[in-house]
DNA sequence: TCTAAAAAGTTGTATATGCAACTTGGTGAC
DNA sequence: GTCACCAAGTTGCATATACAACTTTTTAGA
C-alpha cells in the first residue's frame, strides 16, 4: 500500500497548492488573491458575463462562484446588479489592469521555467482529464 | 486580454477541482473525502509518522494539517496522542483498508484512461512545479 | 544538565469550495 | 395570459486551505 503517492488527483492538489502558493504571492501586493485576480479578469475581458457562464468555464460550482462573486462585490470591485450579468466597476477595472499586468509576467516566467514539454504536458492533461467527465 | 486561461496556476486548480469531484464520488460510500482517505492510508502505511511529515510531503500548511486530522480524530479514526505521531484506530485502520482498494480501482482506471503519455506528463509536470521553489 | 533557539503543533481569522435545498426568473405549451 | 417547468442564483452547512501569532516540544551548546 506503499503507492498512494501515484494517486492522480493527491498529485494534481499538491500541485495545485504550490502553483496557488505561488501565484498568491505576486497579487498580495494588490490585496487579492490568485482566485480572485482570475474573476476580476475575466469579467475585464467579457463584461456582462453571466456567473453561470464563469461557473462551467471554470468549473466551480454555482453555489461557490455565487459566493466568490459576493465578496468581490462587497469589495466594491463589482456593481450591484450582479445577478444579471457582471460589471467591474471603475475600481475594479484598474485592478483587473493591474492584476493583469503582474499575471502576465509571473506567467510566462512560470511557463517559461517549465519549459515546453511539460506545458505541453499540461495541454494533454487537461484535455483527457476534462474528457474523463 | 484573452489570454487568462493559459494560466499555469488556473488551470492545475481547475483540474484539481474536476478530479477531486470524481475521487470523492467514490469515497463518499465510505463517508469520507479525498482528502481525508489520503491522509488515513497515509497512516496506515507509515504507523507513527509526524504531522510535520505529511505537511512537508503533501505540501499542506501545518496548521491546515492540524485541523484536518483533528477531525479525523473527532471521528474516531485516530489516537489521542496526535501531538507524538499519528496511529490509527481499529475503525481507522478498516476505514484506510476499505478506502485504499476504491482507491486503487479508480485511480487504476484513472490512469489507464488518461493513456502513458498524459501520465508521464503529469510526473514531468510535477517534478518542475517542484523545482520552481 | 540547563537554557536558548529551532521545530512542531494549535488557534484566530479569512478565503475557496461542494452538496442540498430553497428561491427567483424566464420560457414554452396551451 | 398563466401555469408548469427548467435554468440561474442564493443560503445553510460542512470541509480544505493559508497566514499570523501563539504555545509546546525538541534539540544543541555551553
Amino acid at each position: 500500500m506503499t503507492d498512494i503517492d501515484r494517486c492522480i488527483a493527491g498529485r494534481m492538489r499538491m500541485l495545485s497548492r504550490v502553483v496557488t502558493g505561488l501565484y498568491n504571492e505576486t497579487f498580495a501586493e494588490e490585496g487579492v488573491t490568485l482566485a480572485q485576480a482570475t474573476l476580476l479578469m475575466y469579467m475585464f475581458v467579457v463584461p456582462g458575463v453571466r456567473q453561470s457562464v464563469l461557473s462551467k468555464q471554470l468549473m466551480i460550482e454555482k453555489s461557490a462562484m455565487s459566493r466568490d462573486l459576493q465578496l468581490l462585490q462587497r469589495n466594491g470591485w463589482l456593481t450591484d446588479s450582479i445577478r444579471k450579468g457582471l460589471f467591474l466597476t471603475d475600481e475594479g477595472q484598474a485592478l483587473a489592469k493591474r492584476c493583469h499586468k503582474r499575471w502576465k509576467a509571473l506567467n510566462g516566467a512560470v511557463r517559461e521555467q517549465l519549459g515546453t514539454d511539460a506545458v505541453d504536458g499540461l495541454d494533454l492533461l487537461t484535455e483527457r482529464i476534462l474528457a474523463l467527465r
